[in-house]
DNA sequence: AACGGGCTTGCAAATGTTTTCATAACCGCC
DNA sequence: GGCGGTTATGAAAACATTTGCAAGCCCGTT
């Protein structure tokens, strides 16, 4: 097995400024900027840089106080479809930027996410993302104190201290449960996600019994769950709570996979979708398309959120001094496919 | 809207150095190796690095030919159940290493791959894990050249001039094919993923019709599909062929994406899993339990792959003289859940 | 009391890049 | 050919950290 050579002593700017016979200077500007050097020199380099294979330090950048072009994302988990797309396309906008992800994942544990964003400030990370609203104070006044520009993401609040792209939660779970509501169901299942560290899901769950409130009807606690974001313990979870007394004629799932949960959890026991029983998730995921039936969620604009908050940190970087008012609340989407009906008249 | 305060001066080592009473040095040392100053002093760097919330900045260490903490995973795509658990359990291994992830993603192209790698390159990476065997020359001339130590992830093949970690793809397709055959499956619809840039997908499609050969099968043309990593697209692609002449009595997924899609194409069509049509997958990702019948698949260790690739690098990095003979070919299992049965006599 | 050795600490050099300022080259025009 | 004005380049300072070497200190030993 041939091992990689040892590191040794890498060209640097130096070393491609002598074999060029031009100044280091004049190297460094050949990269940051390559149209104030003229062409027979750039060649010159370009010939050098091939030769001696040097390939640029940019975490040196950051001494001199310019930037390392990472951007620092922390998210609660990768290991799920929830966050997948938003990453993807985060990941995409900043390399058409030029720019590098550094990722963290902390586990749905806010004292983690904390460590997570100081290991991020030691890399000098030029911006941060974070998710949800909901933060320790030390993380904030960590991103503060080092100046570093942030946003929060996937949560949408007005009148928020900090940058925010995402989406009202309340009214997702509002959606939801309004279309279940319209449809005529009066006994719904609300499995919603666990809030431990989770704002988003506190979100949802009061925006759908606001909704239920509003409409003048009682969820009593039996038809309250708190789900993991996990398909099978959802279904799990869901199966034995539609087993116990009375079944619900509606499922209001706190995200699609607690609704592909609830989905199998039917299955499992035959109980028909949509014809037994309706089910709604929000997210519309990957794949929630495909699902037979479909799948009525709502949707959440997660590439779009991704994108405008690549764009938006970028800009924050590249233009300090500006003053942006970077708060997008991106629009939702019921999307009807085919697993909630009409609940039958004697129900 | 409060906007983070303008990257000012911040506080640096000798800052510390002078409100503590002691050199750069004792505060280099406090962190690197704390053992090695006095207690008092100790006390004294804590309470000034306290009071200015200094926090270090790694990037630098890489000048002095320290390393800078970060490790680099170079990835097909993010937004898909295939690398997601194996990226969370080398994240965390990582994590638990006290080094942070820096993840690209080149969607199943290696002329994007090799520019990633130069890219991470340049962020000085300490380490590089990519997944698969096959890449650009200039790839791997790139790592070489910068000494960078790197593992191939997820496909293994004995000697190999790389570290690898991973498994048999061969040999999950010849384990899916023969457990059809052994079921008496005789016409199967092969559906592996496409191979353009994609040595795993490959593999699994000739293990998998070597298995048949050698059973004195013939696969006709019509009997293989390349299918998308997508649940949607493979369902339709799935339903299509289906539709189309004779309908097999097992579909082999090339992975668990696929069989999810081929699942559901069966159900938009009304053929019943296992009754009319076995299914089987490879991969047991997240959730592939939790179908309704469960999905028969091939295990693929995942996790274990993504925890032996952090502990791998890290040991590179920790011991460069070392030689260690990194290279696991991770076992795979068979698991049978409720999607395959043995075909009718009559078929 | 002098000595010796181990533990701490400080000094100063070295690291690779960007940037400011100054200088040198160049261009077209008179 | 000299000249103003632009453009391209070089010299050197600055950046934050690590590290080899040497000095200082403390404590026990002779």
């Amino acid at each position: 097995m041939a091992r990689p050579g040892k590191r040794g002593r890498l060209p640097g700017i130096v070393d491609v400024a002598n074999l060029a016979k031009v100044s280091p200077a004049t190297v460094s500007r050949y990269f940051n900027d390559p149209d104030i050097v003229r062409y027979r020199t750039r060649e010159r380099i370009r010939k050098a840089v091939d030769e001696l294979g040097y390939v640029r330090n940019r975490a040196m950048r950051s001494m001199v106080g310019a930037a390392t072009g990472c951007i620092g994302l922390v998210i609660p988990t990768i290991d799920n479809a929830i966050f997948s797309e938003m990453l993807q396309a985060f990941s995409s906008a900043l390399a058409s930027h030029g720019r590098t992800m550094l990722i963290a994942a902390h586990g749905y544990d806010l004292a983690r996410e904390a460590v997570l964003v100081h290991s991020l400030s030691e890399q000098r990370v030029d911006a941060l993302a974070l998710v949800g609203l909901e933060h320790r104070p030390e993380t904030l006044a960590q991103i503060e104190r080092q100046g570093i520009p942030a946003a929060m993401l996937w949560n949408y609040r007005p009148e928020q201290d900090w940058p925010c792209i995402g989406f009202d939660n309340e009214l997702a779970g509002r959606l939801a449960a309004e279309h279940l509501l319209a449809l005529g169901h009066r006994d719904i299942l609300f499995a919603t996600g666990e809030e431990r560290s989770n704002d988003r899901a506190a979100g949802r769950r009061i925006g759908a019994l606001e909704a239920a409130r509003r409409a003048g009807l009682p969820v009593p606690d039996r038809r309250r769950v708190a789900c993991p974001y996990d398909i099978r313990l959802s279904k799990e979870l869901i199966a034995r709570t539609l087993q116990d007394g009375g079944r619900p004629t509606a499922v209001l799932a706190g995200n699609d996979v607690i609704a592909q949960g609830a989905l199998f959890a039917a299955a499992s026991l035959g109980i028909r979708v949509p014809g037994d029983l309706s089910v709604i998730g929000i997210g519309d995921f990957r794949g929630s398309d495909a699902f037979e039936p479909g799948l009525t969620t709502v949707r959440i604009p997660a590439r779009r959120i991704g994108q405008l908050a690549a764009d938006a940190l970028v800009e924050m970087i590249d233009w300090p001094e500006a003053d942006f008012h970077h708060e997008h609340c991106c629009p939702l989407e019921l999307i009807v496919r085919g697993t909630c009906r009409a609940a039958g008249p004697s129900v």
